[in-house]
DNA sequence: ACCTCCATCCTACAAGTGTAGTCTATATTC
DNA sequence: GAATATAGACTACACTTGTAGGATGGAGGT
């Protein structure tokens, strides 16, 4: 699983969780999991499928009647980086800054919180 | 300032933090501040700011001699817009997730972490 | 054996982005 | 006032992205 420059865009992530979530799977059996939230053309499907094997987000198995796609880029690499550059653009590296002006914006339900709290507290007392 | 559905580029996002810190501004102060941290061609600045105008994210005062800018859309609505499609893309929603990710990380410091549960201490004894 | 459907591969195409350059009029400098 | 630098308007141009369509060939049904 590479480390990854992964540039994945807001479509291919959707892709991209499918595969996370189970691997490898048939190009039908991706469109399957994707039509169930987005109602887009199996065409654009495989689009997007195409264009993350040729950025080496997945990867092929051809040895099959029907191709197997796989991720190549580990999740939560991924999601940290997107993590990072995203609390980079918005909040100048503060994710104290994005934390803080949610709970202010009351987005954060009570429940989201006392689990945070929680969180919060088993990373203290490690 | 408009509620704005304000579709900000990454590159857009440079200027228009310099806008929110302080405004009007000429383009001449704008490029001096962006260029504190981007090596940008002059041109390149004048070419995002264009297209922020152009966008409805900033306005122009036309009667100086040379032209003052300001911003249209309000910081923290951009701010919250951002972080709500980002954690729907990445985390499927859940700021929970994302914290939860971070803190295994070790992404946050034990300052930072302090200051959140700071943070989330008083808004749950509000 | 033939027809149909879909997987792959390739192509398309407009909008948005990063990153400037040209041209013209005007502000600023000597 | 003449020269120089710059602002603003417009243009450029390659790359990415969303969103498919067409051609071709093999898998499966009858």
């Amino acid at each position: 699983m590479k480390k990854a420059e992964c540039k994945i865009s807001d479509a291919e992530w959707i892709v991209m969780k499918v595969l996370w979530e189970e691997a490898p799977l048939t190009s039908a059996m991706i469109v399957e999991a994707v039509s169930s939230n987005k109602n887009w053309s199996p065409k654009t499907i495989h689009s997007l499928i195409s264009r993350l094997v040729k950025k080496g987000a997945l990867g092929v198995n051809k040895e099959k009647p029907l191709y197997e796609y796989y991720p190549l880029v580990d999740k939560r690499d991924c999601m940290l980086d997107e993590t990072r550059s995203f609390i980079q653009k918005v909040y100048d590296g503060s994710i104290h800054l994005m934390l803080a002006n949610f709970i202010k914006e009351e987005k954060i339900s009570e429940k989201e919180i006392e689990e945070l709290e929680r969180l919060l507290n088993k990373k203290n007392n490690k």
